[in-house]
DNA sequence: CTAGGGTTAG
């Protein structure tokens, strides 16, 4: 729109006082902020503070304004008073640039200007903007102490915000403390506090204190919850906001749809799903993207479709990277790929992560003249540096289909170290190949940088095991128990009639544990008649000798939860099991005879990518 | 006359 299109009718004379201020609404660009601007010049109508003001705001914190016309105004202004220079502070945070709010602070005060309450809650903000808040914060605390605001609800607030973002919460808890009238907002912060803190038992005590709670309140918990992995506590919340008459916002769904992800309890988020349908609840680039990130991870890949289909017309980047990498983790490479070029097509500018996402597609996929595109594009069209995950995801597409030459290309031309992630995927291709020289110096690395990780020294024991060299298998067995390092148990989890059941290796807590046994035994005869030996070609030199008697392969706790599954759901449902860990060699051959001889489909969501085993099939191709 | 706290992709 231009300018001329904005002029106001006849009638309504630029010179009376408010039109100026009323076209400022209307201003679409800077240049026509800029052409009123002119004018209230011209007329003088600059020199009303109120005018003046309105106009530096625009300039401060519109999206179409200038932080350095907001500047400019504030400088041309005979005497600017407090409102002027708190309007300038906060375009300052708006661009985060805290430095430049000191500055300005400072020469306020030498124009002796006094700040107000408003003056220091931006102080505050710009403090928390910092990387080293600390000190300076502790200076703004005593300014405001010397000024007398320190009894301001806002200020305290924020205050407590501030030390909060600080890990300071002594500091928090004294301000907390000595305050009176504090309303929800300071407790909603005293709240994230202590989620900050991670210190769950002080915050659902202050939770269960707090007089009022609005719908804040309810998402930190939620939130909270769902950051340390406790998702059965951050359900059990939400559905005790339900019960409270809050309403759940997009935040709260984002954050229970990303719990519904962890624990791929499919049910709860297709619920959430008809919620968002049922209130008119707008599927917005963020909720959208949770919402197909959450069915992509739940294994329903037809779910995470659909929703990207609701999501026309509104796409980011996340909208686009969250399908292009539920598409890759759910074995869907070449259509991966092809998502990413109807991205391009549509004019979505990608980003790092895309480029991850669409790289890791290729590398899963085996798609190696794809990847080795789209690396040269990223780097040279759309001039994204690659980072250490995008050189890992080259080494792993090279070593998958043993172009070890081109993946130490990789590795002696990126300008940084490799990384544990990088290792550990040439050692599994060096062992899927029998590369046995590079996977030994592979191996040592992938030790070393990850001396916690268990499955380290299981994949180093495998390369010395192919090549014979029994000694050395123990070797690593011995430091690996030296170190303490142990395998986390492994538990497969699976949702029916919205309950998570959980089960580890040789479970015998379920409630239908009989029928469960049953079922597997039925499940171990029915493979051997199909012809099925089990597969011990792992090297299991995690397993202890205690262990080592509950734990036969046929106990896994994959198999127990499909066997459940299997009893509890009416013939050819969908199985979806969620596993911890990565799924073994011996589970995977089972699962893909089991999903023929049952006419089943099965989905196993392992701890990084997905397994859809149908007819004998699956969608991994064997490769992960 | 005008303004002010939290979530998000492998």
């Amino acid at each position: 729109m231009s300018f001329a299109q904005l002029s106001p009718p006849p009638s309504l004379s630029l010179s009376t006082k408010q039109t100026p201020l009323s076209l400022l609404t209307l201003c679409t660009h800077l240049q026509e902020a800029n052409q009123v601007h002119a004018h209230m010049i011209k007329s003088s109508q600059i020199s009303h503070t109120y005018s003046a003001s309105r106009l530096a705001e625009f300039y401060a914190v519109s999206d179409r304004g200038s932080l350095e016309c907001a500047e400019k105004l504030l400088s041309s202004v005979h005497e600017p008073y407090t409102f002027i220079w708190n309007i300038v502070l906060r375009g300052n945070l708006k661009h985060k640039r805290p430095f430049n709010a000191f500055q300005l602070f400072d020469q306020m005060l030498n124009n002796s200007v006094p700040p107000d309450h408003f003056t220091f809650t931006f102080l505050l903000k710009a403090c928390t903007q910092l990387s080293d808040p600390e000190r300076i914060g502790k200076q703004v605390h005593c300014q405001i102490i010397k000024y007398g605001h320190e009894r301001n609800v806002y200020v305290e607030t924020k205050l407590i915000h501030f030390y909060a973002v600080c890990g300071l919460l002594v500091d928090a808890h004294k301000v907390f403390d000595e305050s009176t009238d504090l309303g929800v907002v300071a407790w909603n912060t005293m709240l994230e506090c202590y989620a900050n803190n991670r210190d769950g038992e002080s915050l659902h005590l202050l939770f269960d204190r707090m007089p009022v709670r609005d719908v804040v309140s309810w998402n930190t918990m939620i939130s909270f919850y769902v950051q340390v992995g406790r998702i059965k506590e951050a359900m059990e919340m939400f559905r005790r906001m339900q019960g409270s008459g809050e309403k759940p916002n997009v935040v709260t769904l984002v954050s229970v749809l990303s719990a519904v992800s962890q624990s791929g309890a499919l049910a709860q988020g297709k619920w959430i799903h008809s919620y968002i349908k049922r209130n008119g609840l707008d599927l917005d680039e963020n909720l959208g993207s949770a919402m197909i990130n959450m069915y992509a991870k739940c294994g329903c890949l037809e779910g995470a479709i659909e929703v990207f289909n609701e999501t026309k017309n509104k796409r980011s980047a996340d909208t686009w990277n969250a399908m292009i990498s539920g598409l890759s983790t759910n074995g869907q490479s070449r259509k991966a790929v092809e998502l990413f070029g109807e991205m391009e097509s549509a004019g979505v500018k990608p980003n790092a992560i895309t480029f991850s996402c669409v790289l890791n597609a290729c590398s899963h996929g085996g798609l190696v003249e794809e990847g080795t595109v789209c690396f040269r594009k990223m780097i040279e069209v759309y001039e994204i540096k690659p980072d250490i995950a995008h050189y890992g995801c080259m080494v792993d597409l090279f070593g998958r289909v043993g172009l070890f030459e081109k993946a130490k290309e990789i590795l002696k031309t990126m300008p940084m170290q490799p990384d544990a992630v990088m290792w550990r995927a040439l050692t599994s291709a060096c062992r899927i190949y029998k590369n046995t020289e590079m996977g030994e110096q592979a191996g040592l690395q992938l030790m070393e940088q990850a001396p916690d990780d268990h499955t380290s020294y299981v994949l180093l024991s495998n390369i010395y095991a192919i090549s014979g060299k029994w000694d050395r298998v123990h070797k690593v067995r011995k430091m690996m128990w030296e170190r303490g390092v142990k395998k986390p148990p492994g538990s497969s989890s699976i949702e029916l009639g919205g309950i998570v059941h959980e089960f580890v290796v040789g479970d015998a807590t379920h409630v239908r544990k009989k029928e469960i046994y049953m079922m597997l035994d039925e499940m171990g005869e029915r493979l051997k008649l199909a012809g099925y030996e089990p597969d011990t070609n792992e090297v299991l030199l995690d397993i202890d000798e205690e262990e080592m008697k509950h734990t036969s392969l046929a106990h896994h706790s994959e198999k127990l939860a499909v066997a459940f599954g299997f009893i509890s759901t009416i013939p050819r449902t969908t199985i979806r099991v969620v596993k911890n860990l990565r799924v073994c060699n011996d589970c995977h051959s089972s699962m893909k005879l089991l999903s023929k001889i049952y006419s089943r489909d099965i989905i196993i969501r392992d701890s990084n990518r997905f397994h859809h085993f149908r007819e004998g099939l699956c969608s991994c191709m064997d490769f992960w």
